[in-house]
DNA sequence: CGATTTTGACCAGCGC
DNA sequence: GCGCTGGTCAAAATCG
């Protein structure tokens, strides 16, 4: 089990994120949700409004229209946190130049190690990145063997019980070592991807030292293969899209507005939403395509809405045969 | 038996 | 040059 984190919390009081979760949650009360995850409502009441003489069939409705609802509600908290990770991208970034900035003025010299490729690796940055993580900024500072190299980071809840430090994300690691840095006392773990014989991905794994349920990992360098994962998607599209969905579940904790995104594929395989979308005109529709898909097959996994929608359209085609005699 | 993990040793960069 | 620190190596241990 695992899942990729994404802190939204930069600005807790936030107004802009505030009022959009509640007007999210105030216009879900009030049944506006129209069915935006399959389209028109109409479509996927599949015509059981034409069967109201069958006393089942207004309950299946009623049910249906449930299903609905709550998933017009998800799709809209899924927008908003979406739209709230692009503005938090977009601060990180400001907050990085500024940083940067303000360390040239001052003229600060950490002890730690400064590298010619500095100023890359901060135009290199990417992903999910908590500007406070002075360890992180450390290891941004060391030298890399490749001045191109691309760093990004990625938040996962694990439980802390779990001792391990294993992050599944599509690739095949090999772990080559494990130190215990001075400022966590948690170990860090070093892995090479072993994917590829020359896949020069390295990744890093450490419990937060604010939250020891999230694993914090670092990646460094881009990979010269495609994941498993990527190879499955273009597997299912050259067979027409069958295959089995990623199923995506969103849980919010309202004490710190904190967003925690699982997106959980059935091998364990993750993509983060960077993954979806890399320029920020596409991203949206991007992501929401990407939502609306893994919201759709989720559905059509549930065995309780797979049997209602079942039961409606075989009662619509007994209900028009006896019609028809 | 091959792949993976563990773990102590070693190396390199940096500040003093 | 020395000590500190993070990153890597490689032999031994473990696992499937």
């Amino acid at each position: 089990m695992m899942d990729i984190f994404l802190d939204l919390n930069v600005d807790p009081t936030s107004s802009y994120a505030n009022s959009a979760m509640d007007e999210a949650l105030h216009s879900s009360k009030k049944g506006q949700f129209d069915g935006e995850i399959f389209g028109e409502k109409e479509k996927l009441s599949l015509s059981l409004a034409n069967k109201g003489s069958e006393s089942s069939s207004s309950t299946l409705e009623q049910e249906l229209d449930r299903k609905i609802q709550e998933n017009g509600k998800l799709s809209q908290m899924l927008r908003i946190m979406y739209e709230k990770y692009i503005n938090l991208q977009k601060q990180v970034m400001y907050l990085l130049s500024h940083q940067k900035q303000n360390s040239e003025m001052e003229g600060v010299c950490s002890r730690k190690r400064r590298a010619e490729g500095e100023e890359d690796n901060y135009e290199n940055l990417e992903g999910i990145c908590s500007t406070r993580d002075e360890d992180f900024n450390r290891w941004l500072k060391r030298p890399r063997l490749n001045g191109n190299s691309k760093v990004s980071k990625v938040f996962v809840q694990k439980d802390a019980s779990d001792p391990s430090l294993v992050v599944k994300d599509g690739y095949q690691w090999r772990k080559y070592g494990q130190k215990v840095t001075r400022d966590n006392p948690s170990p860090r773990a070093y892995f090479k991807c072993s994917s590829a014989p020359n896949c020069p991905v390295k990744k890093k794994v450490q419990r937060s030292l604010e939250d020891p349920t999230i694993l914090v990992a670092t990646y460094e360098g881009e990979h010269s293969h495609a994941s498993h994962f990527q190879t499955e998607l273009s597997l299912r599209s050259i067979n027409g899209g069958k295959g089995s969905a990623v199923p995506v579940l969103a849980t919010i904790k309202p004490s710190c507005a904190t967003v925690t995104l699982d997106l959980i594929h059935e091998d364990g395989l993750f993509k983060s939403p960077k993954d979806y979308a890399s320029s920020e005109s596409a991203e949206a529709a991007v992501w929401q395509e990407f939502l609306v898909q893994q919201m759709a097959s989720s559905l059509k996994k549930d065995p309780e809405f797979a049997g209602i929608v079942a039961g409606a359209i075989s009662g619509k085609v007994l209900g028009s045969q006896t019609n028809r005699e």
